[in-house]
RNA sequence: CGGGGUGUGGCGCAGUUGGCUAGCGCGCGGCGUUUGGGACGCUGAGGUCGUAGGUUCGAGUCCUAUCACCCCGACCA
C-alpha cells in the first residue's frame, strides 16, 4: 500500500473528546474513527489489526478442534425466555426493537442461548459429541455508561466459543486444552507476559470460572498477583476462604489494575436443562449436554495492546499483528531514489512482506514522524546516500539509531 | 442512573463585568522558496458559537429546557 493512496491522514493532536489512550493514538493515526460513546469504525488500517488478531486467535482455536462459524446477530425473544433472560431487570445491556408484524427481537449481546437452541437441532447421539464450535462476532451492549475507548463499547468484536461435551471429564480435557491454547493466544499477541489466568467468580456450577487478566492501568478490573506461585485471583473473589482452598496467603499478594481479555466458563449441565440439550447415550438414555463457553475480546486486545506497547511518539505493535511489516521512505526527489525505491517495493511485496511505501511528497520529517505513530515494525529509507552505499538504512520502531545493511539483512529482520 | 466537567470553521483552542466586521494555531486550495525528524513567505476558502426558547436597545457571553461527549461512582457472564 502506498501511503498518498490511503484515504485516511494522521492528526498531530489528540481528539478533545477521549480519555483513553488507546483511542487517542488509535484515532490519530487513523485506525479507528468514533461514531458516537462506544461505537467506533474500524478503517483500513485498523481492520488489518483486527484481522491479524481474529487470525492468531482461529488458528489457535483450529488447534483444538474449533469448527467456526458465524451466527445472526437478531435473536428470538422465544430462545432467551427459556432460561429467564430476556427479562430486563435480569439483563440490562438488551437492545430490543421488533419485526414489522410486531414480533419483538433482540441484539446479540451474547449467543449463549440461540447456539444451544442452534446446536439442538444437529445433536443427536453421544457420537456426535464433542462439538467445539466459535465465532467471531459483533456483540451489541446497551451500557449504561461506555468508556476506555475500544476497550468497553457498545459495540465490540468478541471470539466466542461454546463446547458441548459428554461428561464432565470430556469437558475438564477440553477446558483445560482451552486454557493452554489461550495462552498460546496472548503469548503470540505479543501480552503472555503479563496476562494472568484468573480466578474469578464461577455462578451456580462451579466454584471458580477463570479470567485472563492482562496488566494494564487502564483496565477496570483489580487482580491480586501471587508472583512466586503465578496464581492471580480478581478482587471479587478474594476471600479467607478462597485464599486457603488456594494455599496462599494474603501478604504474599501483588494488587494490580488489569484488562480482562478473556473469560472461560464452566456450565456445567444447567442451562442444558433450562434449554432441555440432550443426547442419547450409548445405553440409550437421555443424557444432558455438559457446556463450556469461551470468550476473546478481540477489539478489546486491539486496545490493551495500543495502551500497553506505545510511546510518546505512537503506538507500536508487535509484529504478530501490525497492520504493515516495512515502512519504506524515500528521501530527495532525485530520480534514481525513485527507481530504488519503487524496486524495493515491488521486490518486497512480491515476497509477501506487507510494505507501506510512504511516496508522498513531504519533508522526511514529516515521513518518520508518521512511521513512529503508526507503529509499523520496521522502518526503511532509501536516499541518495543508501543508493551511493548500495545499502538501504534500517531502524526499527523501537530502536534507537539507524543502520545501513543490505537487502538482506533486511529479509532476514523480517523472518524473525 | 447519581455526581463533576465540556460543547465556538475539518482538528485543537482563546473570547474580560453582555457591545460594534467572532479571533489564534494546525489542517485545506493557489503561487514561490525549501527537502534527513511534523519547513517558510505571500495569498485564499471555510463559522446559523450543540439545539430550542427566553431576558435585553444589543447575547458566544445572562436565564430555562434539551441533546451530545468526557471523567468519577454505581452496573458489568
Amino acid at each position: 500500500m502506498k501511503v498518498s493512496q490511503l484515504f485516511t491522514k494522521t492528526k498531530k493532536e489528540a481528539p478533545a473528546d477521549e480519555q483513553a489512550k488507546n483511542a487517542q493514538l488509535l484515532i490519530r493515526a487513523g485506525f479507528v474513527h468514533k461514531e458516537m460513546a462506544g461505537a467506533y469504525d474500524y478503517l483500513p488500517l485498523g481492520i488489518k489489526v483486527l484481522e491479524n488478531i481474529k487470525q492468531v486467535v482461529r488458528e489457535e482455536m483450529n488447534s483444538i478442534s474449533g469448527q467456526e462459524l458465524i451466527m445472526t446477530g437478531i435473536q428470538r425473544k422465544e430462545i432467551w425466555e427459556t432460561t429467564g433472560r430476556w427479562d430486563d431487570k435480569v439483563v440490562d445491556v438488551w437492545f430490543k426493537s421488533a419485526l414489522k408484524d410486531g414480533t419483538e427481537v433482540g441484539f446479540g449481546w451474547s449467543h449463549e442461548e440461540p447456539i444451544v437452541e442452534m446446536v439442538k437441532k444437529y445433536l443427536e447421539s453421544y457420537k456426535d459429541l464433542p462439538i467445539n464450535i466459535y465465532q467471531f462476532q459483533t456483540k451489541l451492549r446497551n451500557e449504561l455508561r461506555a468508556k476506555s475507548g475500544i476497550m468497553r463499547g457498545r459495540e465490540f468484536v468478541m471470539k466466542d466459543m461454546y463446547s458441548c461435551s459428554i461428561d464432565e471429564a470430556q469437558h475438564e480435557a477440553f477446558y483445560q486444552a482451552t486454557i493452554e491454547a489461550y495462552k498460546r493466544v496472548y503469548d503470540r499477541l505479543g501480552i503472555g507476559d503479563d496476562t494472568y489466568v484468573t480466578f474469578a467468580s464461577g455462578g451456580a456450577f462451579t466454584q471458580f470460572s477463570h479470567e485472563f487478566q492482562t496488566i494494564c492501568e487502564a483496565g477496570e478490573d483489580v487482580v491480586y498477583l501471587h508472583r512466586g506461585k503465578n496464581i492471580a485471583v480478581n478482587e471479587e473473589v478474594v476471600d479467607d476462604e478462597n485464599l486457603a482452598k488456594l494455599g496462599i496467603k494474603r501478604d504474599e499478594l501483588e494488587k494490580v489494575k488489569t484488562a480482562e481479555v478473556g473469560n472461560i466458563f464452566n456450565f456445567g449441565t444447567q442451562k442444558s436443562k433450562e434449554m432441555d440439550f440432550t443426547f442419547v447415550n450409548d445405553i440409550g438414555e437421555k443424557q444432558l449436554v455438559h457446556l463450556g463457553s469461551y470468550g476473546i475480546g478481540i477489539t478489546r486486545v486491539m486496545g490493551v495492546i495500543a495502551e500497553k506497547f506505545s510511546d510518546e511518539k505512537g503506538l507500536v505493535w508487535p509484529a504478530s499483528i501490525a497492520p504493515y511489516h516495512v515502512y519504506l521512505v524515500n528521501i530527495g526527489v532525485d530520480d534514481n531514489v525513485v527507481v530504488a525505491t519503487e524496486k524495493l517495493y515491488e521486490d518486497l511485496s512480491g515476497q509477501g512482506v506487507e510494505v507501506l511505501y510512504d511516496d508522498r511528497d513531504v519533508r522526511p520529517g514529516e515521513k518518520f514522524a508518521d512511521a513512529d505513530l503508526l507503529g509499523i515494525p520496521h522502518r526503511v529509507v532509501i536516499s541518495p546516500k543508501t543508493i551511493e552505499a548500495g545499502m538501504i538504512e534500517y531502524k526499527s520502531r523501537t530502536g534507537e539509531e539507524s543502520e545501513l545493511i543490505t537487502i538482506e539483512e533486511l529479509k532476514q529482520k523480517l523472518q524473525k
